[in-house]
DNA sequence: AGCATATTTCGTCGTATAACGAATTGTAGG
DNA sequence: CCTACAATTCGTTATACGACGAAATATGCT
């Protein structure tokens, strides 16, 4: 219950959800997340630290940046998998989700110069899992606490 | 994306999942619901709206009670369908759901002279669909609302 | 009609959470 | 070493939400 709990409340903001959308396709690092919502750093910065205590999201950290990705890998709850699915066959045709995408092509466009090397490349993320959250971390289910 | 948000919200809440769960198998009315939550009426009666509003629980009216039942039908959108399996598949092996089934089972058999015709007949229930939630009322999807 | 019961609505209170800016940490380059 | 920049953490504020009790509404029974 509590690992239900836990994604389904992380996925219960719609900035959340655009995250989780606009990281389909390709990674992306905080500053470009940043300008894509057009909220605080520090606003950005804790929507991702959500999703990825959830374990919606991963990250790898390159140089200054962190590059975060959609979760990924054997590893991914099915739980969590089949939310990704459901959120996105929910939200793929919405309009905000639409926009978003292409807004997004624009930043990435903008900011490849400055944020070098988002680049999506699924045999890469396999080998770098590096600073994903630690299972101790992460809601561990069934650490029921009833009322 | 607003009906999205509208279910995801609606599930957000231990309690809600808990009566989403509570009603597979039959239906209840507010009072055993009540009961089997031990919280207020009140509040009872509102998470139960705010389920209905997400289209994830219909209702009839019977004399002085109202009962509850799963969304069911052709009726019923794909999303909130999804939204039921993944819930369901989601908690309920968890030990709060498992206990909640046993904590309902007593309810019923104690509450069964008090609150009559609690029983789940699903041809029953297609030809009884009132009281649903209208679709005016109901979260129209692609309403946008961009920041 | 008058009362009892089921449900909903309304007003209030306390907590949870999304937002921000300031301060902190970590890394690359001068 | 010192600066610049990305990201995170921390403290504060405004809003959202869950809980309750009181009051209103609806229904059945005597």
């Amino acid at each position: 219950m509590l690992e239900f709990m836990t994604v389904v409340r992380a996925l219960a903001d719609e900035n959340r959800v655009r995250i989780l959308m606009a990281l389909r396709g390709q990674e992306m690092c905080v500053c470009q997340v940043t300008a894509f919502l057009d909220l605080s750093p520090s606003t950005t910065s804790k929507h991702l630290s959500i999703l990825r205590q959830a374990r919606l999201i991963a990250s790898r950290k390159k140089g200054k940046w962190v590059y975060y990705r959609p979760a990924d890998g054997p590893s991914v709850p099915p739980l969590v998998r089949d939310a990704l699915d459901w959120a996105t066959r929910g939200v793929e045709t919405s309009r905000t989700v639409q926009d978003d995408a292409r807004r997004i092509k624009q930043i990435l466009e903008r900011e490849k110069i400055l944020c070098a090397d988002a680049a999506f490349d699924t045999d890469a993320f396999h080998s770098l899992e590096i600073h994903t959250v630690s299972d101790a971390d992460a809601a561990d289910d069934e650490t029921e606490m009833k009322p």
